[in-house]
RNA sequence: GGGCCCGUAGCUCAGUCAGGUAGAGCAUCCGGCUCUUAACCGGAUGGUCGUGGGUUCAAAUCCCACCGGGCCCGCCA
């Protein structure tokens, strides 16, 4: 079998918008606000599309890339989000118009898109945004609103082959937006004048009868996507999977692009969802219903580049479950490993995916790689790490670690300094919000008698000789002290290893653990000394 | 009714598009430091690849049917 010819996904779709011979594109994606802006969000939505964007650009094309924020929205919120009243006051309203419900921002879009807006270029996403109360003030927009207006009996039978006649006579494709309270989805269309271009609606939310002109309204979505692509000139946008289904809603909207503006529709491809896993069990996530896993919490524990590696890895119509317990080693891991394969350290056990890899790996870097392979170290290593160090900001304390261990032998950059200090506070977050028991260094408060079995007396006896130790112990020397433990553990004639095993049992509970002397160090040996003390207690008169 | 995804080791998942005879991490167990721990190194245990057919020299991978789980098609990407 022939592997000429074998490309990346995104290339393979790059290819078929070359065959169009096109000169320049318009790639879009859109995103609702209608909740926290989550990491699934971004999947289809904008980091696919950069993607696209980049590979058109190489190849010596003129591309536009936008991502269409949805701020003419209606409220549509869960009370997984916010309060059932809050929801009673302010549903149906225009989001641009909801108040903040946290008190912090302008509005309800504010709240939700700043964090967006702050942190889409450590994303690397060069998408420039646009906001659709704009767009339908545009006077391209207005006119494509006045002919949806105009040809509103063909729209709406094109749509009711899809939706099975539900949409009745005298239909409108539009929602005026209420004057006076900000109500877009119930209003009612009382006249329409072609002349003037003014709807005369009644808001049944406020009572309001009034006038709207045809930039204060908003289409009816499937109307809305179309005339988003008329306006926009969109040559390429992607779809989720919830308007893929055959007859659904992609599909009608390019049948009422071609009958009724009799342009092609834009090329794209479906993808599918990121769950989330919580408790055990895996929800979709969902912004109106507050199921999410956010942009800044991912930061918090992940570098970008490890999600985007991520998705661009994983063909787009795989359903991806993301848990914030395992997956976040899990998926560093696997990005430090594409790593090393990129720069030829490693081979990948499929000859294969050498070049999926590879590119998800340029992809995820934003086409720009680093100029030899960085320093790695194990995530989870790290997050030990962190914990036992004086604070995450002492990068030199970790590298320090790093020495001892033998991870690190050579002299580091400057940038890889400063990606290792980035990961060390992340996975410090992650130990402490996420991780399972076992990679946190939580000193035992308790003595466990089970533990007391298992030690013997010998065991004991250490305790109590490491306990005298450690009550009066003075300084910061680790070395010192490392001494000092060893010539006790000798000086009761058993093994380091046994020693060593002992003391990890009676101060973590477990047979191993961090280098003992400066974990002492770092929680103090006072603490450490009565907690041997109540071992030695309970050993001399039981329970 | 139509469409999609998933089912692979105790756990979390790669591998399916481009068929070559099962992988990783974690967990568990064993061994290794003549100044110690393992977070390192080496090794082991562990899988009817959901089930049954078909195509093929060859199937986790392609085709068909079925079982189980999740989802979409009513304004959440």
């Amino acid at each position: 079998m022939s592997r000429q010819g074998i490309k990346h996904w995104l290339d393979r779709f790059v290819d078929r918008l070359l065959a169009t011979g096109k000169k320049r594109f318009v790639i879009s994606g859109g995103m609702a606000i209608s909740g926290p802006i989550h990491i699934g969000k971004l999947r289809g939505e904008v980091i696919y599309p950069s993607g696209i964007a980049r590979a058109l650009r190489r190849a010596g094309k003129e591309v536009r890339h936008i991502v269409v924020v949805y701020t003419q929205d209606p409220l549509k919120a869960k009370e997984r989000l916010v309060p059932r009243s809050f929801i009673n006051e302010w549903s149906g309203v225009r989001i641009l118009d909801v108040p903040d419900p946290w008190g912090c921002h302008e509005n309800w879009v504010e709240h939700f898109f700043e964090p967006y807006m702050k942190h889409y270029e450590e994303y690397g996403i060069t998408a420039t945004p646009i906001m659709t109360h704009e767009i339908y003030k545009d006077r391209r927009m207005v006119e494509t609103v006045r002919f949806f207006i105009k040809n509103r009996e063909r729209a709406r039978e094109i749509l009711n082959r899809y939706k099975g006649g539900k949409l009745g006579p005298g239909w409108f494709p539009v929602r005026p937006l209420c004057k006076k309270c900000g109500n877009i989805r119930t209003t009612k269309i009382l006249d329409y004048d072609g002349e003037k271009g003014l709807i005369r609606y009644m808001c049944p939310r406020c009572g309001h009868v009034g006038e709207a002109r045809l930039s204060d309204v908003k289409l009816e979505w499937r109307a809305e996507w179309v005339a988003l692509w008329n306006v926009l000139e969109v040559d390429v946008e992607l779809y989720g999977k919830d308007h893929a289904a055959a007859g659904g809603s992609r599909d009608s909207c390019n049948e009422l692009y071609r009958k009724l503006f009799g342009k092609e529709p834009p090329m794209g491809f479906p993808f599918e969802w990121v769950s989330l896993k919580v408790d055990g069990r895996s929800l979709e996530m969902s912004s109106s219903g507050g199921i999410v896993f956010t942009m800044d919490e991912w930061l918090e524990v992940g570098l970008p580049e490890v999600l985007k590696y991520w998705y661009y890895v994983m063909r787009p119509m795989s359903h991806l479950e993301f848990d914030p317990v395992h997956g976040v080693p899990h998926l560093h891991e696997e990005y430090s490993r594409a790593e090393r394969i990129y720069f030829g350290l490693e081979e990948p056990a499929d000859p294969d995916k050498i070049i999926d890899i590879r590119r998800a790996y340029e992809l995820a870097n934003d086409d720009k790689v680093p100029p030899k392979p960085p320093f790695q170290a194990p995530y989870t290593l790290l997050a030990v790490i962190s914990q036992i160090i004086p604070s995450t900001e002492n990068v030199d304390a970790a590298i320090e670690k790093l020495r001892q261990t033998g991870h690190l032998k050579d002299e580091l950059e400057e940038w890889e300094v400063a990606r290792l200090a980035r990961l060390l506070r992340k996975a410090y977050t992650w130990v402490k919000r996420y991780a399972p028991k076992h990679y946190r260094v939580e000193i035992r408060e308790e003595a466990d008698p089970a533990i007391l079995e298992r030690i013997g007396e010998d065991g004991v006896k250490l305790l109590k000789e490491v306990e005298t130790l450690l009550k009066d112990w003075e300084g910061r020397d680790a070395v010192k002290l490392e001494e000092e433990l060893y010539s006790k553990i000798r000086g009761l004639g058993l093994s380091p290893k046994k020693g060593f095993r002992i003391l990890y049992m009676a101060i973590l509970g477990r047979g191993s653990g961090p280098k003992l002397a400066p974990l002492i160090l770092a929680v103090g040996p006072r603490k450490i000394a009565s907690i041997l003390g109540r071992y030695v207690e309970v050993a001399a008169h039981g329970l």
